[in-house]
DNA sequence: ATGGACAATGTTTTT
DNA sequence: CATTGTCCAT
């Protein structure tokens, strides 16, 4: 078979580029991964690459994933040896290989967000700051900041007073990661770009392996992973970028688009290659989506076009405020559901901030339709997870403190602030970890100044000691999965995590599916299982075949596409969100983020503003996102809420009104929970109910039937 | 050492 | 309002 066939001029430009870089600018559904993996087979098959000599790089596990499942379907099983994965997984890889180069050990392991906000509030209260103004997250965040622009401690620019202390901070809490043996995010990125900038026999040997390097989402690149791809490119200069300025909404997590102009600069004999032909949306939505992206300014000009045809106009739909909006999205999709227009699974709604996700939840939980709900966070992060992680990195890596504290006392087993800091103390007296010293001592007994402690305390870390002992000398001979057993076994987490609530039933579940996840692998060893634990992006937790609807913040719907796509809380101050409302670049950051929504969409829009928002328990009105004005009339059917309405409760309330003082003309009899009767549908669950124009308007959810909008004046319905 | 009661605090997006 | 942290009594 061709590798080529099925592909439109542009694509096949682009997949038979010659040597040298190569930049592709690819549309939304334009066929990037298409073009990607076409490139690779094209590159092995017709130009007899070794796939050993082939780097591609994608930021989620997910879409490295799918390019290898691609791949190896286009070569027959012919990719052995590719070397494909994510940018962070790609660098801890290498750095474990080249650790002997680098200031830590291979057997490093990954500190998440979590863990440096922990680490970082130790170093705040240690080095004796006011918390309030030295906030962790802030003084994280700029330390992201530095070392994405691959500076350490001491390259650290001080302008003001607070650099200068930030600067200390930095230290510090570099040289806790280092006594950890712990990198952080950006550490692989900047150990990696560092060691290939300061090494060259290292730089040479790779960039001399790698003949062809390939770029997903190359907008996203920070300078780290910029400076990175060019050293490794350094020696064969083939490297070949896709990506979409206009899908660029990382830029506050270092992400620079001006990577690509940064490129065309760097490479000025790059091929430029224009993918616009889209595959995937209807013209309408296509053209929503330019009309708003348009709006930006200094933009490539680029045309989105398709063969689809227009397709029906989207759908603007005003609604009272979230919990209206929620009813909104689950009775719509309900509806679609039993009248055959769409299967669950074709259907995602997507919001800007997380918190939005939880009236939803409930509205679909209230319905009893099962959902998916897209976030590593919603499982990596749970409690009960944490903790067996915690144990096996400690495992792992004895000297993980963070992990020790989070673990030593749990369950509790009487080993509290006082004994541990004790244990701390003198494992620094010894010039050894806590870790170290906790396995000392129960071999030991002699190397602990006995009189620092109770026996009783004493006793306690001892059997911690040689339990923790007993799993170091099985940890490389097993599974992650028979380590996770062993642990699960020794420790009795089990009576104490299901302690038989219901909650506790749940968190054991969770804890099972960790087990579940450890047991595809069947290598002795946690390096592996711990990296991937450490590196899953909220992406890698949607399942293809998952027949039920998705529910993901928009930033987690890039590259994903839907048949009916549903984009909530079209507010001013959640899309854009208030904090982009004074930075002009900010805006435009907001705007691309509507854009990646707008175009997920295969068939069918739904956008959705709320009238009202409720934050801290207050309801207050709101306008409607400013970009909703950008949408040309034609292209769009609206359906807005009764004028009579708005000017009720459009102007605010003062507190006395809203406190209940004020009773509304008539008193809702049907509230979201009760059952009631239809002589025709008979069992109906109320989703929402709210009162207009002297009437109540009840949701009603009948089994067997769908949901429902009544009046109550005229269906006779009956309270169970 | 542990757990419960209250107070303060806060909503962006995540590899 | 709902989560998170801090203080205090057992």
């Amino acid at each position: 078979m061709n590798s080529l066939d099925g592909l439109n001029p542009q694509q096949q430009q682009a997949v038979t580029a010659g040597f040298g870089p190569v930049l592709v600018l690819a549309g939304p559904g334009s066929g990037k991964t298409r073009v990607l993996t076409h490139r690779i087979a094209y590159l092995i098959k017709t130009l007899e690459v070794s796939p050993y000599q082939i780097l591609a790089v994608t930021f989620t596990n997910k879409a490295a994933r799918e390019m290898e499942r691609r791949v190896v379907e286009l070569l027959d099983n012919q990719a052995e040896g590719l070397t494909l994965g994510t940018f962070h997984a790609t660098c801890a890889r290498l750095l474990r290989r080249e650790a002997e180069h680098l200031p830590f050990k291979s057997d490093f392991v990954i500190f998440d967000s979590d863990d440096q906000l922990r680490l970082m509030k130790q170093v705040i209260q240690e080095l004796g700051l006011d918390p309030k103004s030295y906030q962790p997250q802030s003084v994280l965040s700029s330390i992201s900041n530095a070392k994405n622009e691959l500076l350490l401690p001491e390259d650290y620019p001080v302008q003001h007073y607070r650099d200068e202390v930030v600067k200390r901070v930095f230290s510090r809490y570099q040289q806790l990661l280092l006594t950890n043996n712990a990198l952080d995010f950006d550490d692989l990125l900047l150990w990696t770009a560092r060691l290939l900038d300061e090494n060259p026999q290292v730089r040479e040997r790779y960039a001399r392996r790698f003949e062809h390097i390939l770029v997903d989402e190359f907008q996203d690149t920070n300078l780290a992973q910029y400076r990175l791809l060019r050293y490794l490119a350094s020696f064969h200069n083939n490297i070949f970028v896709v990506g979409d300025t206009d899908q660029s909404i990382y830029t506050w997590r270092g992400a620079d688009y001006r990577n690509v102009l940064r490129f065309e600069r760097d490479y000025p004999d790059a091929q430029v290659i224009l993918l616009e032909q889209n595959y995937r949306s209807t013209q309408t939505i296509l053209d929503v989506a330019m009309a708003v992206i348009d709006q930006n300014p200094h933009r490539r000009p680029k045309k989105l076009f398709t063969s689809r045809g227009k397709g029906e106009k989207i759908i603007l739909r005003e609604v009272y405020d979230d919990r209206e909006e929620a009813a909104f999205v689950v009775e719509t999709i309900a509806g679609l559901v039993a009248n055959g227009h769409a299967r669950p699974g074709d259907i995602a709604v997507m919001y800007r901030t997380n918190a939005q996700s939880r009236m939803l939840e409930e509205a679909f939980l209230f319905a009893k339709i099962p959902y998916k709900l897209v976030g590593a966070q919603r499982f990596y992060g749970r409690r009960e997870v944490k903790d067996v992680i915690a144990f096996l990195r400690l495992i792992h890596n004895p000297d993980d403190e963070l992990s020790l504290l989070r673990v030593i006392n749990l369950p509790p087993r009487g080993i509290g602030e006082k004994t541990y800091s004790t244990l701390r103390l003198e494992a620094k007296r010894h010039g050894i970890s806590p870790g170290q010293l906790l396995i000392e001592l129960s071999r030991a007994r002699e190397s602990f100044s006995r009189d620092l402690l109770l026996e009783r305390a004493y006793q306690r870390l001892a059997s911690f000691g040689s339990m923790l002992l007993k799993w170091l000398a099985w940890r490389d001979r097993s599974t992650p999965l028979e380590i996770i057993d062993f642990v699960l076994e020794d420790t009795g987490l089990r009576e104490f995590i299901d302690d038989g609530t219901e909650e506790g039933k749940d968190r054991w579940e969770n804890v099972m599916e960790l087990r579940r996840l450890a047991s595809e692998y069947h290598e002795p060893g946690l390096a592996d299982f711990l990296d991937q634990l450490a590196l899953v992006s909220d992406q890698d937790t949607l399942e293809v075949s998952n027949n039920a609807p998705a529910l993901m913040t928009l930033h987690a719907a890039k590259g994903l596409e839907f048949p009916i796509v549903f984009i909530v809380g079209l507010s001013d101050g959640v899309l854009p969100h208030q904090r982009s409302f004074e930075d002009e670049e900010a805006m435009q950051e907001e705007r691309r983020l509507f854009y990646v929504g707008i175009t997920r969409a295969k068939d069918r829009l739904y956008l959705v503003t709320p009238l009202h928002r409720n934050a801290f328990g207050y309801s207050e009105p709101v306008k409607e996102s400013r970009f909703l004005a950008d949408i040309p009339s034609g292209l769009i059917l609206e359906n807005r809420r009764e004028r009579r309405y708005d000017r009720m409760t459009e102007r605010s309330l003062s507190p006395w009104e809203t406190s209940g003082i004020v009773k509304p003309a008539t008193q809702a009899k049907y509230s979201p929970g009760v059952t009631v009767l239809h002589p025709v549908w008979g069992e109906g669950l109320v989703l929402n109910s709210r009162l207009q124009d002297d009437d109540e308007i009840v949701d009603v959810f009948f089994v067997g039937v769908g949901l429902k909008r009544l009046a109550a004046s005229l269906a006779r319905l009956e309270l169970k």
